[in-house]
DNA sequence: CCCAGCACGC
DNA sequence: GACGTACGTGCTGGGT
């Protein structure tokens, strides 16, 4: 299959994202926005002789339309001086995607199968207990039924109510465990765990192998997400499970391909050192030229401890504060993460603007440009509208405020994974390497590779990656190689 | 068919 | 007094 297109061409959909990535990008939107009229959809596809006059005309039209909106959308990407992001990075990031997504990653059918079983006897023994307990049977996949079950029937405390009903997400069945009033939900917990892995997974990547390759083959959406990140579907593999050790056993099913093995490449900390290069906060830069344990340094200022003596706790809490602030956490988020009172949460965040004081004008100064502009840009000029910012609604106001702070950061480091991926996507085929970039997820990149290239792999990739853009703080990435997903160490 | 609730990733 | 950290995909149940 030939998917390497010389011709130059233009990108509808691709073009309207960079000028309006909220919106929607189909060509009969699109065209209403801009043209003012409305396409026929054409049902089916049809040879032009076999069409009536009316189809005929539509199809006409429907040409018409993408030729008039080649010069408008093109006219307004210069006008908002974006071109860059779409020029140098979303076009030639197209036909690397495409060659990802054919390239596919392969599956252990037979350890799949294994996990299967383990996992549904589980299933069964939890939901066997739980009838022992309740007498009749409760449909554990049903938070109607959970809620009426635990709240009703077994009268535990209520903790909190959705629009619906009782709350029976993980965060309530924690708190009903340390009461220590039932058994029961902490046997929820585990059947939640258990039945998610096994329906979003374990049971479904298996049957989405593709016949004729038998592998897995997933579709990036590049216009999907308004900060300008990737989005992963049919299957999504940019969340397949890593936080707990029984999820992340189901990356030893995604293997090397026959005689090869995988490479993966991430950036350490990327939205922190973007962070500390706009803000060029002296703290936080000279954290990162030294390559010095960040949250560790943060502990340190915001607690004002020698850093030898940072305890865990105020490094888990630095961690939370550096994870907050780039999504404009308040004082109640961080102490929910945290699980401290809401006072303590503000003096650390009081704590921690007073020592990384540009930071803090860096983010304020986020909101006035959002304020003034209407939209929050990235490092290649990528821009997402923010009309909700001139809201008098607090909330919604506030909301937008924290899409002024994210953006930008989340943003910019999209777009430097980006070019890193065209650049050695480049260099792959200037070498006639037989090695693949397989997976994107966000700020990781898998590659799979052919044993005799995993020397130069290795520095092509981290050289690309590191060396995507210049910044006043160094880019780091860190390798694992490895049989499976599981092992890349 | 669509929404709510929930849970997985970065 | 309510609200309360960004960006996604996808499962099941349950109501229409």
């Amino acid at each position: 299959m030939k998917i390497d297109p010389t011709f130059k061409y233009f990108d509808v959909a691709q073009a309207h994202f960079i000028i309006n990535p909220e919106y929607r990008h189909d060509l009969s939107t699109i065209t209403e926005e801009f043209l003012g009229f409305k396409i026929v959809d054409l049902k089916g596809q049809k040879d032009m002789l076999g069409m009536s006059d009316e189809e005929v005309q539509a199809l006409g039209e429907k040409a018409q339309a993408i030729l008039s909106l080649h010069k408008i959308l093109r006219a307004k990407m210069k006008e908002l001086d974006a071109e860059r992001a779409y020029d140098d990075l979303d076009i030639p990031l197209i036909k690397v995607l495409a060659s990802m997504e054919l390239e596919g990653v392969c599956l252990n059918t037979s350890f799949y199968k294994e996990l299967e079983g383990e996992f549904s006897k589980q299933i069964d023994e939890i939901e066997a207990d739980v009838i022992k307990i309740s007498g009749d049977k409760v449909n554990l996949r049903s938070p109607k039924q959970v809620g009426e079950f635990l709240f009703e029937k077994l009268q535990l405390p209520v903790i909190r109510k959705t629009k619906t009903g009782y709350s029976t997400d993980a965060e309530v069945l924690n708190e009903l465990v340390a009461l220590n009033v039932s058994p029961v939900p902490e046997m929820l917990l585990r059947y939640r765990e258990v039945e998610k892995l096994l329906s979003t997974y374990v049971k479904a990547l298996p049957a989405i192998i593709h016949p004729k390759t038998g592998k897995i083959h997933t579709h990036y959406q590049p216009s999907n997400a308004a900060t300008g990140r990737l989005s992963s579907d049919n299957p999504n593999l940019q969340n397949i499970p890593v936080r707990t050790e029984n999820g992340r056993k189901l990356r030893k099913g995604f293997v090397a391909s026959k005689g090869r093995t995988l490479l993966s490449a991430d950036y350490s900390q990327v939205e922190l050192r973007l962070l500390a290069h706009f803000s060029q906060d002296e703290n936080m830069l000279k954290a990162f030229k030294n390559d010095l344990d960040i949250h560790r340094q943060t502990a340190a200022e915001v607690f004002e401890v020698p850093l030898e003596k940072v305890t865990k706790d105020q490094r888990n809490g630095a961690k939370a504060i550096n994870f907050g602030l780039m999504y404009g956490q308040t004082s109640f988020g961080l102490s929910q993460a945290l699980r401290i009172s809401q006072g303590e949460a503000k003096k650390y965040i009081t704590s921690y603007f007073n020592n990384f004081q540009s930071v803090k004008s860096y983010l304020d100064g986020l909101k006035e440009l959002a304020e003034q502009t209407g939209y929050a840009v990235t490092l290649f000029g990528r821009k997402r509208n923010l009309p909700d910012i001139k809201s008098t609604n607090r909330q919604i106001k506030a909301m937008a405020e924290r899409v002024a702070i994210n953006s930008p950061i989340q943003g910019t480091a999209a777009d430097i994974i980006k070019l890193a991926m065209i650049n050695i996507q480049d260099l792959i085929k200037k070498r006639n390497l037989k090695s693949r970039m397989i997976l994107q997820v966000h700020d990781e990149l898998i590659f799979d590779v052919v044993p005799e290239e995993l020397e130069v792999m290795k520095v092509l990739v981290v050289e690309q990656m590191e060396g995507a853009v210049s910044l006043t703080v160094p880019l780091k990435v860190e390798m694992g190689t490895g049989n499976n997903w599981y092992d890349l160490k």
